[in-house]
RNA sequence: GCCCAGGUAGUAUAGUUCGGUCCAGUAUAUGCGGCUGUCGCCCGCAGGACCCGGGUCCGAAUCCCGGCCUGGGCGCCA
């Protein structure tokens, strides 16, 4: 098959853009062959790019010969360019179509795809990532990845507008930052490092200098987790805020998100309408509890929980019936929480740690941050980490470290809950997880 | 790491209970033919599958054993 080159051909609209008060003008659309339909005479061809998709329709009779023959090779997926008159038309859901006077045919496609691009037969994810770029050309995906590129944006900016610096922390570690096993080794040059887990002592050490930071990027988690909320490699949204506590990281992050959700119900109409998701924008301030509320909370419902034990997530499944939308846990015992998470000074045995829940999913978590350099050595031992192990982080601590307190989303689960999609992998254009690591 | 469920055409599924009616049905996709207003187009024809290996049996998609792969739950967490 001959195919064509762009040659002096400009795309002029985008398939949205073409509306009936084009009716009589020439238009030029690239994109890609969503479906063909023939009728014998008359041939329909669905014209898809990232904006959505138009139809081109074709009076064998009344085109040029050259139209009628490029039409009829085009099949599913093959990419290609027309050139042609608006026709505003009662006869179409959208109210116009294009009649081509030129077509460029610019590349092929197989013959049989390995899932149905227009969505009536819906293939099973595993089927869906392993044609993922097939498959983030389904509407609902292109629907999803807006989505989310909307609602990054409406952070980003919300932050900005707060003052915010945008902070890039290495992702390649000579120590684990938190403690854990969950960290994947790399070798460094003969020497063993690990992939970061979280920019988390970084982004404190900077209040030392930004004040306020955020960082928005990659981080690994080596658990062998097998749920569809957990990916190996996630995107955190981090903020580290210089002379805040809990309460200050808390408002902000509510705002934050009461942003996003605005944000997006604006700008994502059509994906919403899409993903066949109804989006309501969360009434502020969100609910706060304590961990001793959710305790009793529980007890109410049947669920026991010990006084200072970790809240299963099947706890948490019953809790979310109670508050299905976004909460607040607060006062965490000290000891369920991360080495740098403040205990309460009246109070030791509790800590100024957070979570902000929505049903019975963690979507950030945070907390006013330890300060005080010996009070930060004694938690390190308590929690069984060595303080030499942590001699570069400590240093900060000798150079004025401010009161701060922070948080990290986590941007997968926030796309989850802004498209109602119940799996975190079909949130994430390439996942990794236990057993996918391709393509 | 522990636990559960499952692998049937490109895709999605029926059939597995209780072995024979299944050389495996349906939808969609694909190929060919037809059709001038489709938009889940329609009509006709065609090709296309029981994860792999072993076992039981007259007979296995179906039962048993092993393997491989996948989905999901727990723990952990964002």
């Amino acid at each position: 098959m001959n195919l064509d080159s762009i040659g002096d051909w400009v795309r002029t609209h985008y398939s949205s853009q073409v509306s009936p008060d084009l009716d009589g003008k020439e238009v030029t659309l690239f994109g890609w062959v969503q479906e063909v339909r023939d009728l014998g005479g008359l041939r329909f061809l669905i014209l898809q790019d990232r904006e959505g998709t138009v139809q081109i329709t074709i009076p064998k009779k009344r085109v040029a010969p050259e139209v009628l023959a490029k039409s009829g090779v085009l099949q599913k997926r093959f990419s290609f360019g027309v050139k042609g008159i608006v026709k505003k038309t009662n006869m179409t859901t959208r109210g116009v179509e294009v009649v081509p006077n030129g077509i460029k045919v610019f590349s092929t496609a197989t013959e049989q795809l390995p899932i149905d691009i227009t969505g009536k037969t819906p293939a099973n994810i595993e089927v869906r990532l392993d044609a993922r770029p097939l498959d983030l050309t389904l509407e609902s995906s292109l629907a999803t990845f807006k989505i989310q590129h909307v609602a990054l944006e409406a952070i980003r900016s919300f932050l900005f507008e707060k003052g915010f610096m945008e902070a890039h922390s290495p992702r390649i570690i000579a120590s684990a930052t938190e403690g854990g096993a969950e960290l994947f080794t790399i070798d460094y040059f003969g020497q063993k490092a690990y992939l970061a887990q979280s920019p988390q002592l970084y982004k404190e050490e900077l209040t030392l200098s930004f004040e306020k930071v955020f960082e928005v990027g990659p981080f690994f988690r080596a658990e062998e987790s097998h749920t569809r909320r957990h990916l190996s490699e996630f995107t955190s949204v981090d903020i580290e805020l210089a002379f805040a506590n809990a309460d200050d990281v808390m408002a902000l992050l509510e705002q934050v998100i009461h942003h996003t959700f605005s944000v997006v119900k604006e700008k994502c109409q059509a994906e919403l309408t899409v993903l066949g998701h109804n989006l309501e924008v969360p009434a502020l301030p969100f609910k706060r509890l304590t961990y001793t509320q959710v305790l009793d909370d529980l007890k109410a419902q049947g669920v026991e929980v010990p006084w200072g034990e970790d809240i299963s997530t099947d706890a948490f499944r019953v809790l979310g019936k109670i508050y299905p939308y976004f909460y607040f846990v607060t006062d965490w015992p000290t000891h369920a929480k991360a080495f740098y998470i403040k205990p309460r000074d009246d109070n030791p045995q509790v800590s100024e740690g957070f979570d902000l829940m929505f049903g019975y999913i963690e979507l950030t978590s945070g907390g006013t941050r330890i300060c005080d350099k010996n009070q930060l050595i004694e938690r390190l031992k308590e929690k069984g980490l060595n303080p030499d192990s942590f001699k570069m982080h400590l240093q900060a601590f000798d150079y004025g470290m401010p009161p701060h307190a922070g948080w990290a989303i986590g941007l997968e689960r926030l796309t989850m809950i802004l498209t109602g999609i119940k799996n975190i992998r079909e949130v994430t254009l390439y996942p990794r997880d236990r057993v996918r690591l391709t393509p």
